[in-house]
DNA sequence: GTGAAAGCGCTAACAT
DNA sequence: ATGTTAGCGCTTTCAC
C-alpha cells in the first residue's frame, strides 16, 4: 500500500520548497505564473490532494457548514425543511464545503445538547432553519461563528436571514379567494410564537380589511400547538361546525390545508364548491391531493442555496454586513380553489405536466 | 476573546501528562479510575472538548462517513433516497459521526468526478446508495475505507449490503391481486439494469406462473429508462392501448404507480374497478393519491441506519466479514386495490389514521 | 516571489 | 498506570 503523496513530496519534485506549494495551491497571489504552473503539473502528476485534517489544524478551518434545525420543526414540516436542507447541500458542494446537519431539542442550558460541530469547532459558519430557542443563537454568535438564519429572525441583534415574502404569498392567496367570490373566509393555524406563522396571520386580517370583510371570530382557529396534518383536521373540525361556517380557509400552511381537505371531504363538503381551500408552501404532495391543493410556492432549495451563498461570501471575504434576503412566495392555483379550470380566469393556474416529478 | 482550553490546559490543571488525558478521554482502558475522574473533572471544569481538525490529523480518522448517490437515482426518486439518507444522519448522530452527502455522475474516469471527500481524507468509511458505476466502488476499495451498499450489489467481490426483500415483497404485491380475482396482471417498469428492479420484474413472472398464469407481453412494459412519473405514463399508456389491456398493475416503484394511475384516470377508466394498481415503495405521496395506492412499503430510514450501524462496526471493532441485510417490504393494501375497502377482505388494510404526517 | 521555521492540538509508540 | 517523545500534513508569519 503506497503512501499517499504530501506536500513535501510536491515540494521536492518541484525543486520548491512547500510553504510554496501551499500558496500556489490556495490561490494566495504572491506566486509567479511559471511556479505555479510548474506546482499544478507536479500536482497532477503525483495525484497530490490536500489532507483535510491537517489543513483544518493548521489554518482553524474545517470546510464544513453546520445546518440546524428543531426537532419539532423537523418533526413537523420534514417536507419543508429536507428541501431547505438539500438547497444547502447542493449549494455548498459548488463551493466546496460539506454540511453538517443536526437536529436540536428545546432545552438548550443541557451542555449535551449544543451539537457536536460547534464544541469540536467542526464548521466554518451556521444556518439555522426554522424558529429555534434564541441561546443557541447567542452561543454560537459568542464563539464567533457566522450565521445565516432561514425562515426566521432574531430581534436582539442584526442577523442575515433568508426569508419568505409571507406578506405578498398571504396577500395574493386571500385576495384570489376574495377574488373568485368568496366573503366568509377562515384561517387555520397555530404556532404563532413563529414569525412567517405570524405574518401569514397578520396578513391574512389586514387582507380581508382591506377588502372590507370582518372575518367571525369562529371561522379562526389559531391556536393549534403544531403545524401539522393532524392539528389541521383539528382546526377544520372546530371551524366548520361553526353554526356559520366559512366558505374558504386560508391554512397558514400545507399540511394543516391537507388536513382540513381530509376533514372537510369527510364530513361530505364538496371542495371547491362546498369550500374551497388554499395551503402555504406548496409541496411535493399538495400537488397529488385531490382535488389538487392550490397553494403559495414557497422556492425551499433556492432558500438553502442563498443561505449557503451568503455565508460562502461572509467565510471568504470576511463581510459582516448584515443582509434580509426575501424570495417570492407566488400564488399557485388548482383545484381546490379553482374548480373547473378557467371558471375562474384565475392568473396563475398549473397545467398537470408541470407537476415537478 | 479567551481562547479555548487543551488537552495541554487540562493535563496541567490535572497535574498529569496530555497523553494520560488522551487515554482517560478516549476510554482506552489503561487508566486508573481514580486518574480518569480527576480528568473529567477538570474537562468538565474548563469545558474542554478536542478539536476534530486536531484528533484527525493525529489519528488519521475524520468522524465522517461518506454518502453517496447517483445523480440520476437522487433526481428521479428523491423521496426514496432522501429518507435513506436521513436514517443515516439519525443513527451516525448516535455513534458520534457526521454524514457527508454527496452525488455523483456517470461518468467516473474524470478525475473531478471523484467525491472530494475521498481525495481529502475526510471519511472514515462509504455508503453508497442505489445502483452506480462499479468502479468507484474499486476506487474506495482501493483507498482501504470500508463500504456498505444500500440497495444495491456488487458481484465481483463480497460487499456488505442492506438490500430490500423484493421476493417478499412483489410475492405478496401480486398475490393479492390474484387473491382478490385478477388473472390479467400487467407490469410497469424500466431500469433493469438496478438489481431492486431485475428481482421485482423476476417475481413478478415467477409468481404469475406458479398460480398457472401468463402475461400477454403486451401488459408489459419493461424498458423505460427511468422509474419516474412521466415513465409510469408513458408505460402505462403503452400497455393500456393494447388490444386486450390488462386489468390489473404492477409498478416497480410508486413514482410509476402514480403516473399510471393518472393516465388511467385520464383515460376514464376507474380505479380500482376498472384497473387495479399496486406500487413498490410506500412513498409518502402513495398514501395522498386519489384513490390511495396500494403499495408494498420498504423501510427507507432503517435501512440507512442499518448501512451505518454496520458501518460503525467496522469502523470501530476492525470486523472484516461482510454481511447482507435484506429489510422486510409488506404490502400495505389500500383503495387502489381494495375498492370499498373490506370488499375482499384483504390481510392488511391500513387505517387512514395511520398515515404519517 | 520564495524559503525557513514554527507551530496548529492531538494521538500513539515507547519507555518507565 | 503514567510520562516522554515524536510526529500527523499543512499553513503562516517572517526573513531574504
Amino acid at each position: 500500500m503506497k503512501k499517499r503523496p504530501t506536500i513535501g513530496d510536491v515540494a521536492r519534485q518541484s525543486g520548491l520548497s512547500a510553504s510554496t506549494v501551499s500558496l500556489a495551491l490556495n490561490q494566495s497571489g504572491y506566486v509567479s505564473e511559471k511556479t505555479r504552473a510548474k506546482v499544478m503539473r507536479v500536482v497532477k502528476e503525483l495525484g497530490y490532494h490536500p489532507t483535510r485534517a491537517a489543513r483544518g489544524l493548521a489554518s482553524s478551518t474545517s470546510g464544513n457548514l453546520g445546518f440546524i434545525v428543531s426537532e419539532d420543526h423537523f418533526a413537523q414540516a420534514e417536507q419543508f425543511y429536507t428541501r431547505v436542507f438539500l438547497g444547502t447541500e447542493l449549494e455548498a458542494r459548488l463551493h466546496d464545503y460539506y454540511v453538517l446537519l443536526t437536529v436540536i431539542g428545546r432545552h438548550f442550558t443541557k451542555g449535551n445538547s449544543i451539537p457536536r460541530f460547534l464544541l469540536e469547532r467542526n464548521v466554518d459558519g451556521v444556518i439555522i432553519a426554522g424558529s429555534v430557542n434564541d441561546k443557541i443563537i447567542e452561543y454560537i454568535d459568542g464563539l464567533g461563528l457566522p450565521i445565516i438564519l432561514v425562515d426566521y429572525q432574531f430581534k436582539r441583534k442584526p442577523c442575515s436571514a433568508v426569508l419568505i415574502d409571507n406578506r405578498n404569498g398571504t396577500r395574493s392567496a386571500v385576495s384570489h379567494l376574495i377574488q373568485i367570490g368568496h366573503t366568509r373566509i377562515g384561517f387555520i393555524g397555530g404556532d404563532l410564537r413563529h414569525p412567517s406563522i405570524a405574518e401569514r396571520y397578520g396578513t391574512y386580517k389586514a387582507t380581508l380589511e382591506e377588502h372590507g370583510l370582518v372575518p367571525d371570530p369562529s371561522w379562526i382557529a389559531a391556536d393549534e400547538k403544531y403545524l401539522s396534518f393532524k392539528s389541521g383536521c383539528t382546526a377544520a373540525e372546530k371551524v366548520l361546525s361553526a353554526p356559520s361556517r366559512p366558505e374558504a380557509l386560508f391554512a397558514a400552511n400545507d399540511s394543516m390545508a391537507i388536513g382540513s381537505l381530509h376533514c372537510a371531504k369527510r364530513q361530505g363538503l364538496r371542495i371547491p364548491e362546498d369550500l374551497a381551500i388554499v395551503g402555504f408552501d406548496d409541496l411535493e404532495v399538495s400537488s397529488h391531493v385531490e382535488p389538487r391543493l392550490t397553494s403559495v410556492r414557497v422556492h425551499k432549495e433556492e432558500m438553502g442555496r442563498l443561505a449557503v451563498r451568503r455565508l460562502v461570501d461572509i467565510l471568504r471575504s470576511k463581510l459582516t454586513t448584515e443582509v434580509t434576503a426575501h424570495v417570492r412566495a407566488d400564488l399557485i392555483v388548482r383545484e381546490s380553489t379553482a374548480g373547473k379550470l378557467g371558471e375562474y380566469a384565475p392568473l396563475t393556474v398549473e397545467a398537470e405536466d408541470e407537476v415537478a416529478w
